[in-house]
DNA sequence: TATATATCCTATCTATTTAGTAGTATTTAT
DNA sequence: ATAAATACTACTAAATAGATAGGATATATA
């Protein structure tokens, strides 16, 4: 399962993205207020996508949030390995988080191939979508 | 992620099926020392797996578990629901434990189509395992 | 330059889940 | 009887999820 942050994550980067036409940066509470997200709890999130490069913010009056790179150049992936880490099933087929298992042998793992191939159907449709293949338009 | 819990269980199972030639049960304490599994979890991890009809036990003396159906009819899947719960990304893709996601509406959800993909892709790789495939022989 | 308004940052909190452990009751083969 | 196995109940510690509170800092504009 995804987190309830990632999901709020990918909603806030679709509004943005659904909002940007008219270069002004946009308000942590309008995003908050339209998506029904807890607004606190949004700063944390846009804070971070912020420092993983996802965002620029600018700060004071008329301030905000604006996608940093193209809509079509954030995807689904960046954005779930940002929030949640990573995507696999398991430790030792992890692309981005690899981690040994704690106590299996990789050469002897029963589930390791099984869990390479979920891995790698899953990222063939996770990576062809971005923020910009989520929006409306 | 899947949980240590979970793995430990697809473990004692392919223990259990690759121990079940000669007739006998399969002690716990056995498959906690060649699995190198905390014995009390693994205890509780094996009830769990027979109170779903996935192991039979016998009590006392001589003891232990065996496979209540046959190893080829036990699917990976099966066994990850029961430990883990759902398999799916999102609670309102999951076809077992299926639940209204809390602040998105489902008509105009932007990811719903993209974690169905994810999840029949996975399905169609976890449904063809079983505790048989994954044994040695 | 004062002020309103936005993000930034640190700290804290509660509930749930994960990963166990401890101890006792019950069953069964011999 | 007794040894040896599972069954059951209760508890614990650490990590994670999902936030909330309050003040610091930056900035547009009157």
């Amino acid at each position: 399962m995804i987190s309830n942050k990632c999901k709020y994550a990918i909603r806030a980067l679709v509004h943005i993205a659904n909002n940007e036409q008219d270069d002004k940066p946009v308000m942590t509470s309008d995003i908050a207020h339209e998506q029904q997200i807890p607004r606190k709890f949004l700063e944390i999130i846009l804070r971070e996508l912020r420092n993983n490069c996802i965002l620029e913010s600018k700060r004071g009056k008329d301030g905000g949030f604006r996608l940093l790179r193209a809509a079509e150049d954030i995807s689904l992936t960046e954005v779930m390995r940002i929030i949640d880490g990573p995507i696999a099933m398991l430790p030792c087929v992890s692309l981005n988080y690899y981690r040994k298992c704690d106590e299996c042998e990789e050469e002897s793992c029963e589930i390791k191939a099984v869990f390479e191939q979920v891995r790698d159907r899953t990222l063939d449709i996770l990576n062809g979508q971005t923020i910009k293949s989520l929006t409306l338009s």
